[in-house]
This record gives C-alpha cells, sequence and structure tokens, in this order.
DNA sequence: CTAAAGGGTAGAGTATGCTCTAAGGTCAAC
DNA sequence: GTTGACCTTAGAGCATACTCTACCCTTTAG
C-alpha cells in the first residue's frame, strides 16, 4: 500500500511513518519503479505497535530495539530472549509503579467525595 | 533547605529544579532575605513523586495536574474528585496496555529460549 | 497535453524537557 | 577585605520526536 493509505488507516501523519522509518521503526518498506514507498499489510499493525509502546512511556530506541528481537531474524536467539527478558521486566517494574499511583490515586479521589458529600452546604473544600 | 541540599537529596539536576518551579510543579517554595531558595521538607517527597510519574509517561503538564489535585486546597472538591477519577482511569488503561505488552514480550522471550534449545548446535536463529 | 492529486527528498521549524553558561549578588572563613 | 563556595536570573544549547515547507517527479483524468 501506499503512504496516504497506510496514513489514513494508522492516523499518523506521513512525515512522522517517513521519520520512523529513517529511525529504523519500519524495516520492511518495498519501493516500487517510480521510488514510491510500498508497504506491507503488517505495517499498519506495526505502526500501531509503536505509537501504544510510545504512549506507554518508551522512546524510539527501546521501541526499535523491542521490535527487532521480535523480528529476530538478525539477532542470536538466546540474546534475543535475554533481550525480551530484559523489557519485560522493566514493563512488569512500570506495572507495579502504576498499581501504587493507581492506588494513590483512588483513595485521593474517595477523600475527596467524602470531603465534597460532608461540606456540600459549607461551600469550599478543606481537604 | 537550600537547593544544594535538594539536588543532592533528589538527585536532580538544579537547573531542572528550577525549571520544575518555574512550570509549577513546586509550588511550597520560600524565599529567605537574600532572595535564595528555601525548600520545605516535603520538596524531596514532592520531586521523587514528578520523576516517577514523569517515568512512567506523564507528561510535566498531566504531573502537575494530578499534583495540583492532590493539593487540592486550591480547587473545587467534586471538580478533585472527578479529575482524580480521570486520571487514575487513564492510569489503569495504561496498566491494563502494559500487560498485554508483559504477556506478548513473555511468550517471545519463551520462544526464542526454545528456538536457541532446539537450534544449540547449527548455530544461527531460526525464528 | 495539461492539471490535479499524490509521491519523493532535504532540511527548516516547533514543543518538550532538560542542561549549561554568563554575569553577577551573598556569605562564611581567614 | 578578599577568596571561595554558594546563590540568583536570563538565556543559549541540546536531544527527542515530530511537523511542515520547498521543490521536484509520477500518475491519472479530462
Amino acid at each position: 500500500m501506499q503512504i496516504a493509505e497506510l496514513e489514513q488507516r494508522t492516523g499518523v501523519n506521513r512525515h512522522t511513518l517517513r521519520y520512523y522509518e529513517k529511525a529504523g521503526l519500519l524495516q520492511e518498506v518495498e519501493r516500487r519503479g517510480n521510488n514510491y514507498r510500498d508497504y506491507p499489510e503488517k505495517a499498519v499493525e506495526r505502526v500501531a505497535m509503536v505509537r501504544q509502546l510510545k504512549a506507554l512511556g518508551f522512546s524510539l530506541r527501546e521501541i526499535r530495539e523491542v521490535l527487532d528481537a521480535l523480528r529476530s531474524d538478525s539477532i542470536d536467539c538466546e540474546q534475543g530472549a535475554v533481550l525480551m527478558a530484559e523489557k519485560k521486566a522493566a514493563v512488569d517494574d512500570k506495572i507495579r509503579e502504576l498499581k501504587r499511583v493507581s492506588t494513590l490515586l483512588g483513595r485521593e479521589q474517595q477523600r475527596l467525595e467524602d470531603s465534597a458529600a460532608a461540606l456540600r452546604e459549607e461551600g469550599r473544600c478543606k481537604g
């Protein structure tokens, strides 16, 4: 598919798609005789994965490392497994921290709701 | 405490601390007669919270919103509770996505380990 | 054949989040 | 009273990740 279709299907700006390609995040991009890019169907999924990991706080560099290992046609198996384990550990750490944050926010929400209920007639929230 | 101590105790560059203050992330910063900043004890904890949320993929703007609501001396209770609920929902979404990623990475790690074991004598990993 | 729509590259511009430099004020010790 | 360690601000510089502009080529429709 051409870049316009990929842009439309992923919602990612074509300039950004070319930028991702330069950054090594999209590797199976063929060229047609006219030098136009020809993306495989899988590119849609791949771009989605990049955006998802980005939203989760990974840098493009880290995302590329993960995607490279997932492709695993250029690196050693043990090496790939180790990288995967490392990335998974980082993700699991992140999950643990986010759970702590979630708990904290939940408690705070409850506290504010209680205050709101208690002070409904007095006007201002006293924390 | 002075900026050097806060820098030393948080491990955050003093330029960055001043930058955070400008960005509205640190609000209870007093000034002494000589115009030196005087941070309260709580600043250490607060800076730690900023760094943690940053590492989890939040922008400084989002972090400020959360911290503002947690301080909750300037906003309405109901409003604060709603904001907390929103932020908690965002965090919970993030947790769900990260769990999917973790599962995927775990599967991939297993696959690579299996390949590594099977092909230990052939040399290269065939995915 | 030509216009419009779409593609290409190179490189400039922007936003965010630091990080550092320059120029100068303050303070404690000698 | 001067040295050195500390503080101040303003603003420059840098990395990352886009986002856009300029300019030119290709394809498609009339």
